[in-house]
DNA sequence: TTGTAGGCGTTATCAA
DNA sequence: TTGATAACGCCTACAA
């Protein structure tokens, strides 16, 4: 690769001329950017943008950690990112934890010497007291001490399926979810929101009893057994809320097994946006997040930390993602 | 972020007796040895990786350009090469594509800029004159000039389909995919060989008569209309081969509607591996490419190219998935 | 309008 | 055993 003093000493002139050029930064004689242009076509000239992130203390690097981007949702979530963050001239690292939470240390000291711009981590586990907020961190769906987030509105969403289930005539509700709040772990991520907003929304309606089922948390998968015995010990359920599309599309499953039509028996709505079981036959009725607002959100949040040096939290709002489940 | 300049100071010490505790080398009094290390924990000193780039002339960075991480198989692919390069200490940067010819040779550029140790490169594009084979790069599935490649035995793939479906008693066969062999392109990805190795396959043993649909190459898709009038047109065929799991999806939806039962009257075979339509009650019997191993043939190619300077070539073996679709 | 020189944070060489 | 010092490639005062 050709350096800048290789194409000075070609044309004939200093340093810091063709980096005025390259830069179109300060003045310089048309004659001798002429020249200058020819050789660095002629040799296929490029800033070496390691050097120039050193002197910038700049990397123009943004990784994402989050637990596996095969998960349909973190997929489209590092998709959008990516695509947003092209835009600003930035590239995108990303660093899969499979939610071991010694590997998302692992990444998080790398960065530190990698000298990324920022880091979006999206984590599950009891990481809090390990991270240092002085690092140019961005949470996802996840509050931190310190650490600036952006998350979707899963109170919201719980309170839009209560509504939604409610206004269809249901009268007796289940959510079902993994969301892990309280005793296994001392970890509250802002799904659990979307119980919270489920439940209160129809206490203040007057439903009292509801039946709340917590599973343990674990790769974003439910138990077949569990949720067999789950659907066999409230066969008498009319409104189900389910924590994801995933968990929502196994209850449909087994509701359909034991004989329940959804959604003339039993409605369902899961969360995500159904987008990912339009294999399924039926489309999930389901609460969406928008994977491209959140990636704007995130983009805004890394520029105001980066620019402005101050945390600035973004909710996103979700939406009715209308399917045959409900 | 301290600097080795700070430590040095701090430890009353040279930058050089640093850098040899930092990197183990050399000789250091023991004495002076715990002073830094207790310096280093105090003000928590990393080496700052841009500085050791650039000086490497090594950014232990690889890049993949890919159409896009969503579509489960390249998210795989994305997902297990970041796995492996980890061992490695490398970092992975996601450049979706979103199929984009120029979006591709702008990640190219960038990359040239960034000092990639190298690029992995998934296209469909014509963009084989564009590339400069003195870089980096390897790609996947697709043979560009002067550049080393991994492929997944897709000839072997085409031909264990026809075997498979020939065992399995079928007399009339059809394949159906989107390779674009021919006509509307230039380009002949590793992907056709699919074809060619079901076709040669049949024909070697004694099939002439092959129902050959190719349709138009875009995004992964297959028309609705395309696979119903395919379908209706071609109800005496027994035995399909689809150039992915998603054409065999669709293929299947479509027969069912018309009344045939799979497998019983039509057998179908796909190609991925089917862990695409885990959803879609029926699993698709298909041919299986490892994300993982093509994974570690990318790796095993990209440090040959780097250590030895050499290209070497790889082929991937595919695997049998059987589902309850033949 | 142009060139020289200093510095970004490391590592490696060479004296001391 | 240790410490200056010269790179790595670039940008930006500051001088000319």
């Amino acid at each position: 690769m050709a350096t800048i003093k290789e194409v000075a000493k070609k044309a004939g002139v200093g340093i810091a001329t063709v980096s005025r050029v390259v830069n179109k930064s300060g003045y310089v004689k048309e004659e001798t950017r002429k020249k200058i242009e020819e050789v660095i076509k002629e040799v296929g000239y490029k800033p070496n943008e390691i050097a120039r992130s050193m002197l910038r203390q700049k990397s123009h690097l943004v990784a994402f950690v989050l637990p596996n981007n095969t998960h349909l949702f973190f997929g489209e979530l590092l998709y959008e990112l990516e695509q947003i963050l092209f835009q600003d001239d930035y590239k995108v690292m990303v660093c899969n934890s499979s939610e071991d939470m010694k590997k998302e240390l692992e990444f998080i000291n790398m960065l530190k010497n990698n000298r990324v711009d920022s880091l979006v981590l999206l984590t599950n586990n009891d990481i809090e007291d390990q991270i240092d907020p002085k690092l140019p961190i961005v949470s996802f769906d996840r509050r931190l001490e310190g650490v600036p987030y952006v998350a979707s509105d899963n109170y919201g969403g719980g309170q839009m399926a209560a509504k939604l289930l409610l206004d269809a005539g249901c009268k007796k509700f289940m959510f079902v979810g993994d969301d892990a709040q309280g005793e296994s772990t001392p970890i509250k991520t802002e799904v659990s929101k979307r119980r919270i907003g489920f439940l209160e929304y129809l206490h203040q309606h007057g439903i009292e009893e509801v039946v709340n089922y917590e599973y343990h948390l674990g790769n974003y998968l439910i138990k077949p057994e569990v949720v067999s015995d789950l659907i066999k010990n409230n066969l008498d359920v009319e409104g189900i809320f389910a924590i994801s599309d995933a968990v929502a599309f196994a209850i449909i499953k087994e509701l359909e097994k034991r004989g329940k039509r959804v959604p003339e028996d039993v409605k369902v709505i899961g969360f995500d946006g159904g987008r990912s079981f339009l294999n399924s036959g039926k489309r999930i009725t389901s609460i969406g997040q928008s994977p491209k607002d959140i990636a704007k959100a995130l983009r805004n949040t890394i520029t105001n930390l980066y620019e402005k040096k101050e945390a600035s939290n973004q909710i996103v709002p979700i939406y009715y993602a209308k399917g045959d489940t409900l």
